[in-house]
DNA sequence: CGTGGAGAGTCAGCCGTGTATAA
DNA sequence: CTTATACACGGCTGACTCTCCAC
């Protein structure tokens, strides 16, 4: 049984109750009420609300800056702002990144408001050994101290209430200051990520009845506003690229569960007409518009390879990756794109339009893309075919690999082999992590004979790895289906904080569920 | 009507930390 | 029993998707 909350109007602390009851049952048996979900799909919030109550206690700074009084160039005398930047760089010495003369470009024209010249000229090391030691110095602080310490801020600051239910909230700290670290060939990367005052902050809350946080002494907020067409309750802007970030709810909250409901249900409605929509797109390569033809084309490769829908973006301002619509002609002809290739036989009215391909990629827009989804089924949207595809392998594999006498483990593991398919249709590729290739070394100087083994052991750490990141929601149901019918425990499969955001999953399915 | 940009929300890889397990 | 290694977990945050609105 799922447990959803129900309002508790009776209570003076505002606090909610849970009881389990299902979510597709009427009302609650206990109170007799509508359960939550249901209730605000009933009362409908035609106007797009999202909460009518909320309230919280603001985010959490990070402490102050502790100088040191280190001098990493020519014995010179910082200023405690120069020197904590510098104690960023140190930190990081054992990082690639502070190989890359673009990350040190960068951070060296943010540090040098100071009068040094010459990165090459200073000596981070024992600023560096110094950051080293520290997790030896907190190991000498108690464990239950911590804990402690820990435990009250999360009490006081990592809950709100929203609509009378006291729910946890995903990030309630403000990111703390430190080099920006992009993600690919940035060319941002090394760039001082500033501090956050007060001063940045937007607090989001109800207008009345409700207490607003409090800004530490001697600051104020930027601005609180009131505005329940949103789900966050902080907001900044950040400085490298001007972006908003946000402080939302953690992934078992109410306003998250729905919103996972929600892309459940289109899933569910795409299964229904997905052949419709390829019957189309394959007329459409024939198309006498070139607009059509690239249309199709691009969502034949979104269905077809599960590609990602891939917006354009500014060139020298981010990083250096693609998708499906900012394509080029001359990645086409590279490498990736024959990577891709290769796994797409048949179909050959796509690879023999060259001409297609081109063009294509070249000027086919997510938005007008999306915008045709649209017509195409309601709620319909490039990433929805990723998720669907992702099931419906998922699913064909488990079919495949299991059999009714295996025992646990042995259905464990055929899980686990669904899942590389699964990896392998999503094209997941991942370098393993630096401590492994140490290891395998290791391996393979001890004991030459396990060296056979070395390549399951690789592709069996990829298959867990696939199995916590590639969650959507007919892939969930259909494997959680797959748990209740052959009696595999559940805790097996998924981690606590999976079990907890997909309680409502969890709950419906049934023995004789399908996908 | 199309477009660009801001805003909101989701996804996913990295990494530190704590714990289980092996040596 | 102690120490070293492997592994799992969860937090963090950059990248991405999608929507909406002003122009």
């Amino acid at each position: 049984m799922l447990s959803i909350y129900h309002f508790d109007d009776s209570g003076p602390d505002r606090t909610c109750t849970c009881v389990n009851v299902s979510p597709f049952l009427s009302f609650c048996d206990v109170c007799l009420r509508l359960p939550l979900f249901l209730r605000w799909e009933e009362e409908k919030c035609t106007d797009g609300s999202k909460w009518r109550f909320l309230e919280h206690k603001g985010p959490v700074f990070p402490p102050p800056y502790e100088p040191l009084h280190a001098r990493p160039y020519q014995a010179m005398k910082l200023s405690p702002g120069a020197e904590e930047v510098a104690t960023f760089y140190a930190k990081m010495l054992d990082h690639e990144y502070t190989t890359k003369d673009i990350f040190r470009k960068n951070f060296f024209k943010d540090w040098r408001k100071s009068k040094i010249t010459e990165l090459k000229k200073c000596d981070f090391t024992e600023m560096h050994e110094y950051f080293k030691a520290q997790p030896e110095a907190r190991k000498q602080m108690s464990k239950e101290e911590k804990q402690v310490k820990n435990e009250c801020i999360l009490q006081e600051y990592g809950y709100c209430v929203m609509d009378n239910h006291r729910e946890r909230i995903g990030n309630f700290r403000i990111e703390p200051p430190g080099l920006f670290r992009g993600r690919g060939d940035h060319p941002k990367m090394g760039k001082l990520k500033r501090h956050i005052r007060p001063e940045d902050i937007i607090i989001n809350c109800s207008s009345q009845d409700s207490v607003q946080p409090k800004a530490p002494p001697g600051t104020r907020w930027k601005e609180v506003r009131h505005d329940n067409k949103v789900t966050w309750l902080v907001s900044w802007t950040e400085n490298i690229q001007g972006s908003i970030k946000y402080i939302m709810l953690n992934p078992s909250s109410r306003v998250k569960g729905e919103k996972d409901w929600q892309k459940y249900e289109t899933e569910e409605v795409l299964k229904k007409c997905v052949e419709r929509i390829r019957a189309q797109y394959r007329e459409d390569w024939r198309s006498k518009e070139m607009r059509i033809r690239q249309r199709a084309v691009a969502l034949y490769f979104i269905d077809k390879l599960a590609l990602r829908a891939g917006n354009e973006k500014d060139e020298g301002e981010t990083a250096d990756t693609v998708g499906c619509c900012s394509l080029r002609v001359e990645r086409i002809s590279g490498k990736d794109y024959i990577h891709y290739y290769n796994k797409v036989p048949g179909e050959k009215s796509v690879r023999q339009s060259k001409y297609n391909i081109e063009l294509i990629l070249k000027e086919e827009k997510t938005s007008i893309l999306n915008k045709h989804l649209q017509e195409l089924m309601d709620g319909l949207t490039a990433k929805v075919f990723r998720t669907y595809n992702t099931s419906i392998t998922l699913q064909q594999q488990l079919k495949e690999l299991t059999s009714p006498d295996d025992n646990i483990p042995e259905k464990i593991l055929s899980y686990n082999r669904a899942n590389r398919a699964v990896a392998v249709l999503c094209n997941h590729q991942r370098v393993p992590p630096k401590t492994f290739e140490k290891s395998m070394h290791n391996l393979q100087t001890k004991v030459p004979v396990i060296k056979i083994a070395i390549s399951h052991l690789n592709s069996d750490r990829r298959e867990k790895e696939t199995a916590l990141c590639s969650m959507t929601y007919c892939l969930l149901l259909s494997s959680l289906h797959r748990c209740k019918k052959w009696g595999v425990p559940i805790e097996k499969i998924y981690n606590k904080t999976q079990r907890e955001k997909f309680a409502w999953a969890i709950d419906m399915t049934d023995e004789d569920f399908e996908f």
